[in-house]
DNA sequence: ACCTGTGATGTTATCGCTATCATCAATAGG
DNA sequence: CCTATTGATGATAGCGATAACATCACAGGT
């Protein structure tokens, strides 16, 4: 491999790239003085520090982590898997995770699975070919081979959002059917009887189905109409879903009160829709959604809808994955951890 | 490094995760066929192959990749930064280039830099510690040291939504000022004169201070008002800021005919408090927005806007990217593609 | 002056994999 | 039947860093 006009870098240094080697030669130094120079808390003096900082700045070098970790079994960085990024609950979780493992040295690997259990086996398996220290799944729903790797992987697993009833390691999250069925109760203390659901059709979306099950279960308990359940369009439903559900729901059982959303999303282009009919919402109709997005505190009428602790779920994982990995001298983390879901009651009901 | 009961894995096997020496041995071949049978295109007989197969499944081998990148010099993934996850117009980048590069054996790495180009250099230098093969950023600004570990990286660049006057390698972007200009043009034409601008406070959403650019352009050229500008928030501004922001607006320069706002969502904000005002849109007044969300084609009215080809403009990024990296025998692809916007007209102007 | 502890550095041996070259058998061509 | 070609496999030598141990100099206590 001496090729070397071969980088093609626009301009700047030419060949191949400067290894550690590279600097300690030119510092003056062993390369592990070089390598202790790049790590906090080791003991390089002052004067060789200086110039070995100065050999890189002259140089150019990046170190290689990929080579580090190898030798040091530690790769620096989490994986973290979502459903689509594109959902703001799901990278607020990102976030949140991101956040907690600020100046922890780890890093967030981030995938998303388009909703797809078979995508995210792909990527388990991508993953951890690259050794995350620790990972992060959204929901309890794994293929059997996914499952499997991510028993046998030798490192912390933690599954978010859900409360799966056989979970592969640790768990932080909330059960997305209480929160649908705590919805029901404070609309039916309201009196509201007449409940119809929008959501999805399959059941790929595992927080979708336990979230309609939540539904159904508390108006058969309160001895309502539970029957009044449109799916439409395969998860995650968009907001024009939610608008042309709500015109099915409404000519099927035109006197429906309420219209409970499996997301803000579907929420607002039914909130959209019934203004564009000339409903009057809440007073032809009432709406409200799921998740609490910046667009239901926003919208007009503003939207009645769960919260749910996006960011903290994230910060919650990842703070339980760090002590895992630091081992924690005094004891392990919970295995579960239930985080906070509330009713947030706006104009919308 | 003899320790054992370590890994602490919640059941399953203990022990040291299994090597490649592990699969061959049980296996009986040497560690180079298995590495040849985990790749396609290797020779490899059809019974020695599933023999590797089943040791692999009998240990829950998965293959280490940073070993093999080290010695194979190629990571396998390229890396990208965006500003946030949490903005559908960079997350449909994002899975542009994941789908552009489905099947080439490249993964994504995505970053998020929450609009600060510090943050940016972080993460450019944390990504290139992994040795991506390519990179694409958003945007042209970067900080002095962020882009020399760019120049010298020796890896091919891709600069972003944007068209940058000094491009670092590559770029994949149009001009948010011309865009911008585009839809003042075509409002002007339509018989608007008094134009308003929303949009954030400082200069660190450089697409941001474009817009705000080609706005002032337009009507200078039209000898139209170009003053009735409001900053209000730091960039990226959300949806409620969007809804103060109007009411400055309106209560400075109560005969506005049209506000435009640097993105659809601030424009939402200010749309829904406008109704809340009693406000008719657009008879009272016309709002448009930039990025052509979702919301945008659902909300009511539905929303005037600018439409950007943001999948694409991460599918042509990605796909120039590997087209470098493979060397494409015949000849390096264009350095810069501008990618389309249009003016997508509709019912709140 | 002696011992000890600690800071600053170097040396050596991997980490787990793949590039490369070598080997050997089987097949094909003349 | 002999040589050239291809396929299947193995042996060896790194890739670029760090862990672990080894030195060596020097400060401080007695």
């Amino acid at each position: 491999m001496t090729k070397t006009a071969d980088g093609k870098m626009g301009d700047g240094k030419t060949g191949e790239a400067p290894t550690m080697n590279d600097v300690a030669r030119r510092a003056g130094v062993s390369a592990m003085t070089v390598s202790r120079a790049l790590k906090e808390g080791s003991h390089v003096s002052k004067a060789t520090r200086e110039r070995i900082t100065q050999a890189i700045n002259e140089l150019g070098y990046v170190l290689d982590q990929s080579a580090g970790s190898l030798s040091s079994r530690r790769t620096g960085f989490v994986a973290a898997i979502i459903p689509s990024i594109n959902n703001s609950n799901f990278s607020d979780t990102a976030r949140g995770i991101t956040d907690a493992l600020e100046g922890t040295g780890l890093q967030l690997l981030l995938g998303y699975t388009n909703y797809s259990v078979e995508r995210e086996e792909e990527l388990i398996e991508a993953m951890l070919r690259r050794r995350p220290e620790g990972i992060i799944l959204t929901g309890g729903a794994h293929t059997p081979r996914g499952r499997r790797m991510l028993e046998q992987a030798g490192i912390p697993v933690i599954e978010t959002w859900d409360t799966p009833a056989d979970p592969i390691d640790k768990v932080v999250g909330f059960s997305n059917g209480a929160a649908m069925e705590l919805l029901v109760e404070t609309l039916a203390a309201k009196g509201y009887e007449r409940f119809g659901y929008i959501g999805g059709t399959t059941a790929r979306d595992t927080r979708g189905s336990q979230r309609r099950g939540g539904f159904v279960r508390a108006l058969e308990r309160l001895g309502l109409p539970s029957d009044r359940v449109i799916s439409f369009g395969v998860p995650p439903i968009s907001m024009e879903q939610g608008a042309q559900a709500v015109v099915s729901m409404l000519e099927r059982w035109p006197d429906t009160q309420v219209a409970l959303c499996v997301s803000d999303l579907s929420a607002f282009g039914a909130l959209m829709e019934c203004q564009r009919r000339g409903m009057k919402v809440p007073d032809d109709i009432a709406i409200a959604g799921f998740g609490d997005y910046e667009i239901a505190a926003c919208c007009h009428p503003r939207m009645t809808t769960i919260n749910v602790d996006c960011y903290g779920i994230g910060r919650q994982a990842a703070l339980k994955l760090t002590q895992t990995i630091q081992g924690m001298a005094t004891e392990e983390p919970e295995r579960i951890t239930l985080t906070d879901f509330r009713v947030v009651e706006r104009e919308s009901t």
